[in-house]
DNA sequence: GCATCATTGTGAGGTCCCTCACCTTATGGG
DNA sequence: CCCATAAGGTGAGGGACCTCACAATGATGC
């Protein structure tokens, strides 16, 4: 059940040294295609993937406030308002005050909501498995493994001096 | 100061069936991770990841027309637009008119921009570094390779029909 | 020579994120 | 009790992408 990276297919695996900055441009340049190619699937049903993801969440989790929404999705408070905005300027949920908090706000779906989170819940899948099936299972499983350590990295890395300047000349000529 | 990748204790070898759909959430949710901290590390230079990579391809190709940076990048030419608009507000790069075709434009670095290009570009290999650099060797090749399959896999995906809403059950792909 | 079509870049406008400043409430210390 | 500080949400504005519509130019057919 262990050792999953057995997996060494192809050419990358011959040659020797694979860069960080190689995997990493190759990653940054996967996920602009990931986007594209999800973007253009749902384009037609009006959807997007973080209102999929927001109406998936809201779906099984009930009323929320937004600041719980930042905290989960990892975004800034203001970004959640936007979606929520959105969503409601849709007809999918509804804003509600918090009776504990006066502050805070809870959101939650409208039957419509309900309903969009239900078949865009199944596009998503779709589309996912359209994507990443193209790996096999134990693939999917190492992929999993490497990006849960990169994971790991980018927290170490967070809340790092920001690569001071003693090793090189910061430029930035006009403000 | 590879943090030992020994601890192969995630859930994801454990478990036996990984879903595309957790491969493509973690996939997009390090995306995310890595945008933040990569944008936390260049801030206080003001430089940005786009910027630095059309200003690294800018100084070892020369003078280049916008819609050749368009398809090198994969970016819509509007996209490219905004981005010379915002180097050449900064003095990195002008714009000159392409003799040959009186349509197109060239765009070229100053003396300004070749210098930002040699800094920031070093400052983008040590990024890289700190974060791909959680990968061993092999973990990265690994990981390339991963990565190369999904990229075939998406030019596959892209521009096919974008799943009508009426035919979700019709995915007799996999499953 | 001229009508037609393809290509290059851009204006306008939209999405999904961000930060910063701000107002409103909650909470805790004197 | 009152005031300082913290916490929740939002307005304003910015950055990196996108699409759609359009002007200018190039290439081609007749």
């Amino acid at each position: 059940m262990s050792s999953t990276r057995t997996t060494r297919t192809t050419a990358a695996a011959a040659s020797a040294d694979v860069t960080p900055l190689q995997v990493g441009e190759a990653y940054l340049g996967l996920i602009h295609r990931l986007r594209r190619v999800a973007d253009d699937q749902l384009s037609s049903c009006g959807l997007s993937m973080p209102r999929i993801k927001l109406l998936q969440f809201l779906a099984n989790a009930g009323a929320t406030r937004q600041n719980v929404i930042a905290t989960c999705f990892d975004l800034a408070p203001r970004s959640v308002t936007d979606m929520v905005d959105s969503l409601e300027r849709d007809g999918l949920a509804v804003r509600r005050d918090d009776p504990t908090d006066r502050r805070a706000k809870l959101v939650e779906l409208t039957p419509a909501g309900h309903e969009s989170a239900a078949s865009s819940g199944a596009l998503r899948d779709q589309i996912f498995e359209r994507i990443f099936g193209a790996l096999d299972a134990p693939a999917r499983a190492t992929l999993l493994d490497l990006i849960t350590i990169l994971d790991r990295a980018t927290v170490a890395v967070d809340g790092l001096a920001p690569c001071g300047p003693s090793e090189l000349e910061s430029s930035r000529s006009t403000s």
